[in-house]
DNA sequence: GCGTGGTCAATACCT
DNA sequence: ACAGGTATTGACCACGCG
């Protein structure tokens, strides 16, 4: 079987395949490609202008924005029917990329059936020196590329430059092109390669006029600004396109695979190797360098150097083995290229499964729909305080469960793609999971688990998808039927667990966590009672026990099997919180849930003191944010006059080289001077602390305890006092 | 100039 | 550019007070 691992479309319009054989290496095939696209009317109407040379129009079946489906001869008649689109005002829509279109006009999938571990992967490093010890820019002419790594599954390149010259240099990064060249990859891999190696190596590029030649038959790269939606976020990054290459950035996927997880405190590539377990805690066998030996080692000490370098490279491949599969899986299922699987949303590969039976079938296609604000899941705190004997269920995959339950198609979706599509995307999972536990080979099983997992965060997108405006086959008002079913059924178990004498704690969409002394011991006898009250395909299971649960306020809760503590919700567990308050409220939760017999009121009274002395680390009362906008952009708007100011933002814009949309900024307040009281005008780094002329102002922090206490000090029988300690360190 | 009480936007989190 | 719901925080404004 032949599989597809790179595909590309050239200028003329003609499609460059490289297809695995099945000993392993690629052949280059050359296929015919006729770009389309979909336009609202026939342009100029019936007696419009003459059609240009090569294009082909066809008026589609039914109704819809988009009636008529035009193919084009080549890339020129294209542009040709772009320009005569525009010229009549005829709504144009395009799929992009271009490989996008060829994929689904064959109905062909990347990879096939290829097995992940056949995918030829290589993993991208380099190593850069400044000439006064700062943090490497590759804008300064004597700053360099110092190495380059490249790992092709066994084979390690570590290119080295040969002397701190232009001419050295460019001959680094010529043979860098050559090892591509040789090494052939469908993937390239990096940790953060986006935003720093291949930025960096098109600079260098540039300057030394060397071809950033990094494509597969013999193509340049492209770049261009980008920006990726990370959960409530938005990441900006320098995009880098490889005809016929993926290029995958371990920094996304770990950012991506953090938005469930939530375990990471830092996604730097040495913190996240060892999370992952991929280097052990205490770091034996790693060889570290610290950001400013680095340039020095090169020549000090070269070994020690490349051994750093080969260990970013590992941890590299460790990180994508552990994270790259899910996304290999999607693009056999959609037809998309592996680099578009990591940076696209779920609409887009939803919409390519519809667009693809559309476009066979010759359907018309609709716009996407308004989509009116609607009503989501159910959530109440019933409790406050500590629970005992505490159960949880919940009901199993309920927004999917519901929608084949209803079994109606979203409104515009006349062909009746969108139910068939989830019932086979489940029973596939079914299929997979079953595997996953059952298949002969480990590696089967990991293959399957990956399918199936990958299969499960698509089921449950679907429900998302039909309630976003911007989802051309979405369906507002089905989504809202969704959530008021769910909404129903969860208030019908409440009662029913209420009716066989639980005592509810918290409830939120589809579990509810209760409290019952007499069901602790046998929770499926439970479930057994409950259970009868659900609708037929409507699924509860009984998920665990906890000795005690402290329940806080709505979606904010934490839990203790006896062994360790969950924490939820944002007033837990936000990364935002100043440490040391974070640490105290993790002591009041192990002491109110019977883990630790310590009070924190005497931790409490010890940050008093370090705090009044400034003996407390600044890390410690630094509060971290992700910036909402680009400081720059933040900066034009205060100029304008732009209100409100914001501690972050004011912080970043002390920084050089300024920090990112997306990127963290960790800030400290400042004494109050005259005119300086807010905090956005107190707020500094933390990267640019000075003890002695900008320490941090104590009667601030101990003002945040004093808050602390007030909110928490009720849970251990404290009545709020309010001190006067502010006064005592003012300026 | 300072505290207070209210609104609003931004952020981070949950299912 | 999948959804809505909740908690928290800080900026800002109007207000009263001195």
């Amino acid at each position: 079987m032949d599989n597809l691992c790179g595909l590309w479309i050239d200028g003329e319009g003609r499609a460059h395949l490289t297809v695995a054989r099945a000993d392993g290496t690629r052949e280059e095939r050359v296929e015919e490609f006729r770009p389309f696209a979909w336009l609202a009317a026939l342009p100029g109407g019936e007696a419009g202008p003459p059609l240009p040379a090569g294009v082909v129009l066809e008026r589609l079946k039914g109704e819809g924005a988009f009636t008529v489906l035009a193919h084009a001869g080549s890339p020129t008649a294209y542009d040709a029917l772009v320009a005569l689109a525009r010229e009549t005002s005829t709504a144009l829509d395009a799929l992009r990329p271009a490989e996008s279109q060829f994929l689904l006009q064959n109905r062909a999938r990347l990879f096939g059936d290829l097995p992940f571990a056949q995918l030829r992967r290589c993993q991208l490093d380099i190593e850069t020196g400044s000439a006064d010890g700062s943090f490497s820019d590759a804008a300064r002419p004597d700053d360099r590329v110092l190495a380059i790594g490249l790992q092709c599954g066994a084979r390690q390149r570590l290119l080295t430059l040969g002397e701190m010259t232009d001419v050295a240099e460019k001959k680094l990064l010529e043979e860098f092109n050559a090892a591509l060249r040789d090494e052939d990859p469908d993937v390239i891999e990096g940790h953060n390669l986006f935003k720093f190696d291949l930025d960096y190596l098109r600079q260098r590029a540039k300057r030394l006029k060397v071809p950033c030649a990094w494509g597969r038959f013999g193509q340049k790269a492209t770049f261009r600004n980008s920006r990726l939606k990370v959960a409530e976020r938005l990441i900006d990054f320098p995009r880098c396109d490889l005809p016929g290459r993926a290029v995958v950035d371990t920094y996304l996927l770990v950012q991506l695979h953090d938005i469930s997880s939530r375990e990471l405190s830092s996604y730097g590539l040495k913190d996240v190797a060892v999370h992952f377990g991929l280097t052990p805690e205490d770091g034996a066998g790693r060889t570290y360098l610290a950001g400013g030996e680095i340039h020095g080692m090169f020549f000090s000490d070269r070994a020690r150097f490349l051994a750093y370098l080969a260990d970013d490279l590992r941890e590299t491949k460790g990180l994508a083995d552990l994270l790259l599969p899910t996304f290999f899986e999607q693009t056999r299922t959609f037809p998309l290229l592996l680099q578009e699987a990591t940076l696209r949303g779920t609409t887009a590969k939803i919409d390519l499964l519809f667009l693809e039976e559309y476009y066979h079938a010759r359907q018309a296609c609709p716009a996407p729909p308004e989509v009116a604000p609607f009503e989501g899941g159910f959530t109440r705190s019933f409790q406050e305080g500590v629970f005992r004997h505490v159960l949880h269920f919940d009901v199993a995959s309920l927004y999917p469960s519901l929608l084949l339950a209803i079994g109606r198609n979203p409104r515009h979706d006349a062909l009746g793609v969108f139910i068939p599509l989830l019932t086979r995307l489940r029973d596939y999972r079914l299929k997979y999971k079953q595997l996953a536990r059952t298949a002969a080979g480990s590696d089967e099983r990991a293959e399957a688990q990956a399918r199936q997992a990958s299969f499960k965060i698509l089921i449950n997108s679907f429900y998302g998808y039909l309630g976003f405006s911007g989802a051309r086959f979405g369906d507002g008002e089905l989504a809202a039927e969704v959530t008021r079913r769910g909404r129903k059924l969860l208030q019908s178990l409440i009662a029913e667990f209420g009716k066989n004498g639980c005592t509810i704690l918290e409830a939120d969409t589809d579990g509810i966590y209760l409290s019952s002394e007499q069901d602790f011991a046998a929770p499926e006898a439970l479930l057994a009672r409950v259970a009868p009250v659900l609708p037929a395909g409507i699924g509860l299971e009984y998920d665990g026990r906890y000795t005690a649960m402290w329940c806080y306020k709505a979606k904010n809760y934490a839990l203790y099997d006896g062994e360790k503590i969950t924490l939820r919700g944002s007033a837990l567990r936000s990364r935002a919180t100043e440490p040391f308050l974070k640490k105290l409220t993790d002591r009041l939760i192990h002491f109110l849930l019977g883990a630790s017999p310590e009070s924190p009121l005497s931790q409490l009274e010890h940050y008093r003191t370090q705090l009044a002395a400034r003996a407390l680390p600044v890390g410690e009362v630094a509060k971290s944010e992700t910036l909402g906008q680009n400081p720059d952009t933040y900066e034009r708007f205060i100029a304008e006059g732009g209100k409100p100011r914001r501690a972050a933002a004011e912080a970043a814009l002390q920084l050089t080289p300024r920090p990112r949309m997306g990127d963290r900024v960790a800030y400290y307040i400042t004494a109050k001077a005259r005119g300086k009281t807010a905090d956005w005008q107190r707020a500094r780094p933390v990267a640019l602390f000075d003890a002695a002329a900008a320490p941090y102002a104590p009667d601030y922090y101990l003002e945040k305890l004093d808050d602390w206490l007030e909110r928490y000090g009720p849970f251990l029988g404290v009545k709020a006092v309010t001190s006067g300690q502010g006064e005592l360190f003012g300026g």
